[in-house]
RNA sequence: GUGGAUGUGGCGAAGUGGUUAACGCACCGGAUUGUGGCUCCGGCACUCGUGGGUUCAAGUCCCAUCAUUCACCCCA
């Protein structure tokens, strides 16, 4: 049997790509907007700055990350996010004696390894954004509306933006208590993964989807009820920030994001149509992160959107891409003397930013017409023998049917004229 | 890791044990020996996912296996 792609991979072709390049160049331009700047990080890292940088007690670094062993006997893993990535360059850099905070954003693909279902894949790409060296509830307000002001101009519709916070080191000592308190007897009644959440980290047990568990955790105290003043007043500001924005947002109070790392606020996008995974986005403030990879006391904030799932919701929506007004050209040429001419008259018209193809096949007159008329050519440039002895060319509008001659090395000029006509026209 | 669904030519899709496995689309060629989009004609299946089994006979039944897909957990 042919060998075919990994299991949970795509090939991206001609036809889909271009709603990736409208994607991608969006982003680019609002992060422009924004004042972030673009980092490349390595695919691939040391396997002990995941484990350190997610957590150990997450998913992803229990059971999802691709890890190997490489020639040199060092632990290798495939990149299942990038925030642990941006911190480590951000202090391998020395990033924090540069003017702060650091805004950056990164976009590519990230690898976990899980089964595969709509909306999830084993390598997967993520737009995400990330400012560290600032803890000012400012920067989470304006962070998420990096986010809010994508899906306007994306034209995306749907959408909520789901807030919490989650405490801090502070705060989530009593927290733990009090649900350890509120939940003691009823331990066993838990699935059993909340059971084992019970000692390692609790608070996930309210988001759990468990019908059993979210039925016990009704009225457990939420993070919320137990915020420490610093942490609550940091709160309420990126909410006043988030009015002054009119940004519309639903407060969570049971949305416990998964990675260990995060602290204060948490958020969510969650979009509806595109099968049971419906987060779009997630992301949250991760103020010990750099110091716990091995740099200084710095705060941080960042999300990450799965652009696999942003594309399926404009697929749903069918929210399209403006069509770019492409005046291709294709010249056909029979003979070869005709094909030399021809030939050269393309790359002139390409040296001229014309999109411009000629058969490559050697095939017949019609078929090169047909051909034209399959690439949606807005013009046919006909090089025959009569041509070539009058040293003329045939110029075809295939829009319009109607074709004119013109001297062989004023084709250019022509087609340049049409061309400038016709955008005036629109 | 667990559960369900599916697996016929490039794609979509008939086929409910029995001659050379429909059809549609796409692709390639021809009908005007130099001109597209419509029409007509023709071309394009050495594994019906793979391997076993049942049967005189299997794409059609059974088993296994692989793949795809949806869902659970979790997440983007």
């Amino acid at each position: 049997m042919a060998i075919q792609r990994p299991k949970g991979t795509q090939d991206i072709f001609p036809g889909i790509v271009e709603k990736w390049h409208y994607l991608e160049a969006h982003i680019r331009k609002v992060c422009s907007d924004f004042g972030y700047q673009e980092i490349r990080t390595p695919i691939f890292e040391s396997t002990e700055l995941f484990q350190r940088g997610v957590g150990d007690t997450t998913d992803i670094v229990n059971k999802e990350m691709y890890t190997f062993l490489d020639k040199g006997q060092r632990s290798i893993t495939l990149r299942p996010e990038m925030t642990a990535s941006v911190c480590r360059a951000y202090v391998e850099n020395k990033l924090y004696s540069q003017p702060q905070p650091v805004k950056l954003y990164y976009m590519g693909p990230m690898f976990r390894y899980e089964n595969t279902q709509a909306g999830r894949f084993r390598q997967f790409h993520q737009f995400g954004a990330e400012v560290l060296g600032g803890e000012d509830p400012l920067v989470d307000a304006e962070i998420i509306q990096v986010i809010w002001e994508l899906y306007r101009r994306i034209g995306l519709r749907g959408v909520e933006v789901h807030i919490n916070s989650v405490g801090c080191p502070v705060c989530r000592g009593e927290h733990r208590e009090r649900l350890h308190s509120y939940l003691q007897d009823r331990v066993a009644e838990l699935c059993q993964d909340c059971q084992s959440r019970f000692e390692r980290n609790p608070m996930r047990i309210l988001d759990c989807k468990n019908r059993d568990c979210q039925r016990l955790t009704v009225g457990a105290p939420t993070t919320l009820e137990t915020l420490c003043d610093d942490c609550k007043e940091h709160f309420d500001k990126v909410q006043h920030y988030l009015r002054i924005l009119e940004m519309p947002y639903k407060i969570n109070p049971k949305m416990v994001r998964g990675l260990d790392y995060y602290q204060k606020t948490a958020f969510e996008v969650m979009a509806e149509g595109i099968g049971a995974q419906s987060a779009i986005c997630g992301g949250g403030r991760y103020d010990g992160l750099v110091e716990e990879i091995g740099g200084p006391a710095t705060p941080g904030i960042g999300f990450a959107m799965g652009m696999e799932r942003i594309l399926a919701v404009l697929e749903k929506q069918q929210a399209g891409w403006e069509d770019e007004t492409d005046y291709k050209v294709v010249v056909a040429a029979l003979g070869e003397t005709a094909r030399e001419k021809g030939f050269q008259l393309t790359m002139e018209l390409r040296q001229a930013n014309i999109s411009a193809q000629m058969d490559l096949l050697g095939r017949g007159l019609k078929s090169q017409m047909k051909h034209a008329d399959r690439v949606q050519a807005r013009y046919a440039v006909i090089i025959g023998e009569e041509e070539l002895a009058g040293n003329i060319a045939i110029i075809r509008d295939m829009k319009l049917g109607d074709q004119t001659e013109t001297a062989l090395e004023s084709v250019k000029e022509y087609i340049l004229d049409q061309i400038n006509q016709s955008q005036r026209e629109v």
